[in-house]
Order: C-alpha cells, then structure tokens, then sequence
DNA sequence: TTATTATATTGCAATATTACGATAAACAAA
DNA sequence: TTTGTTTATCGTAATATTGCAATATAATAA
C-alpha cells in the first residue's frame, strides 16, 4: 500500500510520529542546529549555508513549519524562521514520560 | 532525485535524522508505547496489539531495531524484544542541547 | 513604472517507504 | 520423523519523499 494506517493509532502516536518525522532528515537537522548558531533569528542564508538549491530548503522549512517546530515571521522583504521552543518541550515531555516508564522495567 | 544527500551533512546530523526517522511512524510509535506498558520484556504478542500484519509489524520492529531504539534476544522460540536506555540517552542529551542552546535565543 | 531581492510553488524524475501474501527458517513437542 | 509455533524474508503494488529547474509571488528600491 504505502500509506500509513493512521486512522488506527491514537492522535498522541500520530502527532508524535509527525514531529519525528519532521525532523527524519539531516537537512531539517542542520537547519535547526543553524537557526540554534545563529544569534539574530533572521535567516534567510540558510540556502547559503546548506549544499542544498533554494526550492529543495524553502521545502524543508515549510515541512519544519507545518510540524509546529519552527515558526516565521515576516519581516519586510525577508522572514525570520527561528525556533518554537513549545514543540521542544513537547518531545522532551515525550521522553520524560519514556524515562519514567523505563524505571520499572527489565532492561 | 528522491535520496538524501546525506554525505553533505556531519555524522551526528545523520545518526539524530536516523533516529528520528526510525521513530516518524505511528506503528513505530506504538510498538515502544506498547513495550513500556508490559511489565516483562517478552514481546511476540505485538502482532496482536497493532491492527497490521506479521510480516509488516517484523518490518517495523527490524527498523526500531537497527537504530538500536530496542534490542531484541531470542528466547526459545520466542524473542525479547525490549527499549534501549541507552539511546533514549541519546536522544535526550540532544533535546537538552537545543533546551540549552535556546536559552539565549530571541524566540 | 521597472528592476531587484527574497521566498514559495509547480512539475517531474529518481528513489524510498509501507503493507501484505506467500514462503522460508528455526526451534520445540509429539 | 511430522506438526505446530514463532519470527524473518521475498516479491510486489501503492504511495510518499527528495531534489531541482523553471516559474510565480510579494515586497522594496530606483
């Protein structure tokens, strides 16, 4: 088939499986380990420093975007992408609850 | 062209996109859900959690198991499947990273 | 108005993922 | 041995992802 049968999980599996999915790829990693580098938010060079075309990393921000893991304001003529420390809190949650659990198992 | 262009990024880039994709499936998702609520480690009753095959439910646990998120030991004819702290270290350390790294951010 | 600059979208080819039936492999029990 | 039980692999169809050239859009500058 190829689709996931998402219907058949629970909306906490499928949101989480979206935001690690957002970030499955090295390119959405470096680009948020640039925009954590960079001092200012503005970062409209990220096409300068990623060995990626413009289209391919404009994708990988709308994808981070969608995901709730960055957010972009515009700002005249360019767009401030910068961090969205709430999505990091929810996945640090996730494995915090993870952690918890692991406490009373075998492993 | 559909692969990644994996060698233009560092190898921690990769390792954490490698992880995260490994984690970016609800099923996938569900299994460690599903590991965390069994009190012993043994885990060939998944099949009957999951609304999916066999053969796909074994697809899953083989992509969990090669980014060494579970560890598996086989037990007579059964096997051991189980969640590896160790790289849910990992992956927290990383998220502490960012938590750390954000505190002088402008977001 | 016409550039210029920054970002997004479209369209498409190459590749990867997902799912499962069929089958295989490994082992225990009869 | 044969039978059953458990897990893995093969083959394949449906779908998704990745990357980029070409193009579009939006805002500013001249």
């Amino acid at each position: 088939m190829g689709a996931s049968k998402s219907d058949s999980f629970s909306i906490e599996q499928n949101e989480m499986a979206t935001l690690f999915k957002a970030l499955s790829h090295p390119a959405r990693i470096a680009i948020v380990d640039y925009l954590l580098t960079v001092d200012t938010c503005i970062c409209g060079d990220i096409v300068n420093e990623l060995p990626l075309a413009q289209p391919t990393i404009s994708q990988h921000l709308k994808e981070l975007k969608n995901a709730n893991i960055i957010k972009g304001t515009i700002e005249g003529t360019a767009i401030c992408y910068c961090i969205n420390p709430d999505t990091i809190d929810k996945i640090e949650n996730h494995f915090g609850m993870i952690r918890h659990k692991l406490k009373n198992k075998c492993c």
